[in-house]
DNA sequence: TCGAATCCTGTTATGTTATAACACAGTGGT
DNA sequence: ACCACTGTGTTATAACATAACAGGATTCGA
């Protein structure tokens, strides 16, 4: 068991369960999630955090691949185009997504004291957002939602 | 005349109002505007648009100064500090605050056409936020909120 | 079956963004 | 005089990201 935005679960399973959605999405869609892709992904899923591409880079390189950056991003390049995977903008880094096959705007959750970064529900969020833009006369094509600050148990210990 | 979250206003006077508002607050506050500071963030605000470091960095030197890269990071620094200028996260850029003065969550219009970048009123954004993050017991310090779209301006043109 | 088009990967090199680390100058307090 | 604090100058390097070109695999139509 470990932890997913901020609660407890089988991480295993998630793992499993996020790589068979994934393939069942590319297989519908057309997209090829090939062995790259397909590693990078599990990757994500296994570390379950925001890793940098280069971490990424070393993760692969130390499997034995002579990788270059290149190949890593664009592996992310195509998880993050299909909706595998998510870029946190304020930390230059990549997380795998907590509700693959969903469509969604992806909020995120920062902690500051441990450095996890968890998923969370966005719809009111970006309801929210594209009221505030459309009242501008702005069309919303991709949001970046990213709030920073105190998980649960960082609260805790610091209490 | 000059164009502003899209809306059309006198942008000498609001680069002269927003220099004394950061003036007045950094008096009221003990921080020191110096030289650097000041001189950033008034280019920030001519340019009136989000600048790259780097880009800011070369306004500096082609005005004489040797400036180097640390130079230019620790003046944006301050301003970001103390709510002068804002880090567009999604473009590893800076634009000066829109608000300046009101304590705000600042959040972003970003049109994927012209490269524009509007400051856009962020209460029920921000209150959203707090309030899904609060859900799992996360206490929200910082937020990145950036809506990336189209302008008024270029929807017209693309219509 | 040949070639053309497309998609993915390998590789080299480089571009872009950001910070570490150390020296030093000015200011204000004791 | 001395110290602490803050800001700046300077060198070097770290961290993040992409351009550009070559080559292999597959598919599709001629």
């Amino acid at each position: 068991m470990d932890t997913l935005g901020f609660t407890t679960h089988d991480h295993g399973h998630c793992i499993a369960q996020a790589l068979s959605s994934a393939e069942e999405t590319c297989a519908e869609q057309g997209l090829q999630l090939t062995a790259q892709r397909r590693r990078v992904l599990e990757i994500l899923l296994q570390e379950h955090r925001a890793m940098g591409a280069y971490e990424l880079l070393d993760v692969l390189r130390s499997e034995g691949q002579g990788a270059q950056p290149p190949t890593v991003y664009r592996a992310l390049d195509f998880l993050v185009t299909n909706g595998f995977a998510h870029k946190i903008e304020r930390l230059n880094a990549f997380v795998a997504c907590a509700h693959p096959g969903e469509r969604h705007a992806p909020a995120f959750l920062i902690c500051k004291g441990c450095g996890s970064v968890a998923e969370m529900p966005s719809r009111d969020i970006a309801r929210a957002v594209r009221e505030a833009a459309g009242g501008l006369g702005f069309e919303v094509s991709r949001m970046v939602i990213e709030a920073e600050g105190a998980c649960p148990s960082c609260r805790e210990a610091r209490a």
